[in-house]
RNA sequence: GCCGCGAUAGUUUAGUGGUUAGAAUCGGGGACUGUGGAUCCCCUGACCCGGGUUCGAUUCCCGGUCGCGGCCCCA
């Protein structure tokens, strides 16, 4: 008995279809706003991987030498081998630059509900535009996905992490510094945040104004107006000035969203808005979606150019999907089922199933059973239509053809099978 | 890396320090010779792996593996 890797899954016809069917939505949502899939390696150079997450990362990574003695590593996400593609092949061309991933991923996690170690990430990525426009855009795009694929329970969290930059910028804090503070944002430890910020010298004015606005959270009528009188004077100010347009954008599209200025994602190429997706029913692993405005392309050797993004969980959105209703809808692919009445037909049954497939998906019996079990089969598999082969029909170049799900059956003519219907 | 719970046919499970390890369901066949998930009958099929305790371990103990949930992490 061979086991399956550890955090892997095999994925049965059922649960394949359901998958394909809601990979099929999310394409559609892409390319309804006019991205562009393409596609990537599964293995990249180490080197690209820890170029954006740092050295550490080695430690979560499926990472190996390859015969060559290339350092190579399956890839943790999509976003650093689409920023590679664009930089080495996308440059020149017209901005903006649209495109969108569906694939595979792998880290050397451990296994819980919702997280496997090899999982699989849908997301889009803008490069080439820094308007608000273009953020809203994407932060809608995410919303349709999910409005498309039925999901109900969700929160979608929109941070500015431009806001908090400006605000450590203005206490003179460096730019390596910011990032370990938003690191620590993001862990949400307030004790630890509050000695760090002791430690690296940000005055109390600026240490209460940024631990103020880390705490706003909840409709944006309700949020706002504190944000602009905590920031009054300061150069956050046209930060927040764009935060609120982008919020005003999203109003265009419909999308329901709460302000969350605590929102750090603890990365340290976010520049501006940041927006996170959770699904309530989903425990620890809640998070389905996170996204924002970033600077990356620099990093990976290009000019440097705005980009805005997000990555879906596809795994995790399946699952809060599942939790929700009855999930995806799964049905038999095959139309036609072909019986002969006796084994000795079995040659003129495969000659009809041959002509039926032109008109659908059919199926044959390939187990030499009598008639009646083969009813039974197709009954059990949900095949709509047998046809069955029966010697006397057959002397007329007929054959009968049974609606499973009403009962009734009628004769019809060999001939004229790919005429009909 | 850490903590808790678990592991018996393909699946869901019962049970035991010495048993032919029981069932349901699924699968194959038959009763049914030209018509459906019914009924009945037959068949196939299991104690996760390694070590220890013991006369004897599927059962008890330890370790591993895998699963589930959580912590850390989450690009």
């Amino acid at each position: 008995m061979f086991k399956r890797p550890r955090g892997t899954r095999d994925f049965l016809a059922d649960e394949m279809s359901k998958r394909r069917t809601a990979e099929q939505i999310l394409r559609a949502t892409f390319e309804s706003f006019g991205y562009k899939e393409i596609g990537t390696p599964t293995f990249e150079n180490l080197d690209l991987v820890t170029a954006k997450s740092g050295e550490d990362i080695v430690e979560h990574l499926y990472c190996f030498k390859d015969k060559g003695g290339r350092d190579i590593a399956l890839r943790p996400e999509l976003t650093a081998p689409v920023m590679r593609l664009y930089v080495n092949e996308l440059q020149r061309t017209p901005k903006p630059v649209k495109l969108y991933y569906f694939g595979n991923c792998f880290r050397y996690e451990r296994p819980q509900s919702g997280r496997y170690r090899e999982f699989w990430q849908a997301g889009i990525e803008l490069i080439g535009t820094d308007r608000a426009e273009g953020e809203a855009e994407v932060i809608a795009v995410a919303f349709d996905v999910l409005k498309n694929l039925g999901l109900k329970d969700f929160e979608l969290h929109i941070g500015h992490i431009g806001i908090l930059r400006k605000i450590l910028e203005e206490s003179s804090v460096p730019e390596n510094e910011q990032n370990s503070i938003l690191n620590t944002i993001d862990k949400g430890d307030g004790e630890e945040l509050e000695g760090l910020l002791h430690r690296l010298g940000v005055m109390e004015e600026d240490r209460e104004k940024l631990l103020k606005i880390l705490e706003l959270r909840g409709q944006e009528k309700e949020v706002l107006p504190g944000a602009y009188r905590i920031l009054e004077g300061s150069k956050a100010l046209e930060e927040l000035k764009r935060f609120e347009m982008i919020l005003d954008l999203l109003k265009v599209f419909d999308v329901e969203f709460t302000v969350n200025l605590g929102i750090a994602r603890g990365l340290d190429y976010y520049t501006g808005m940041v927006f996170e997706i959770y699904a309530n029913r989903l425990g620890a692993e809640k998070q389905i979606c996170g996204g924002g405005t970033y600077s990356l392309v620099e990093t990976f050797g290009g000019e440097d150019t705005p980009s805005c993004g997000f990555a879906f969980g596809f795994d995790r959105l399946l699952l809060a999907l599942e939790l929700e209703k009855k999930g995806v809808q799964v049905e038999c692919k095959t139309r036609f089922f072909v019986v002969p009445t006796d084994q000795k037909l079995l040659k003129d049954a495969m000659k009809i199933s041959v002509i039926v497939r032109k008109i659908g998906p059919c199926e044959i019996d390939l187990m030499g059973r009598k008639l009646k079990k083969a009813m039974a089969y197709a009954s059990n598999h949900e095949i709509p239509f047998v046809f069955i082969v029966g010697e006397e029909e057959l002397r007329r170049g007929m054959v009968i053809l049974k609606n499973m799900g009403t009962g009734e059956q009628r004769e019809v003519e060999i001939a004229r099978l790919t005429m009909d219907r």
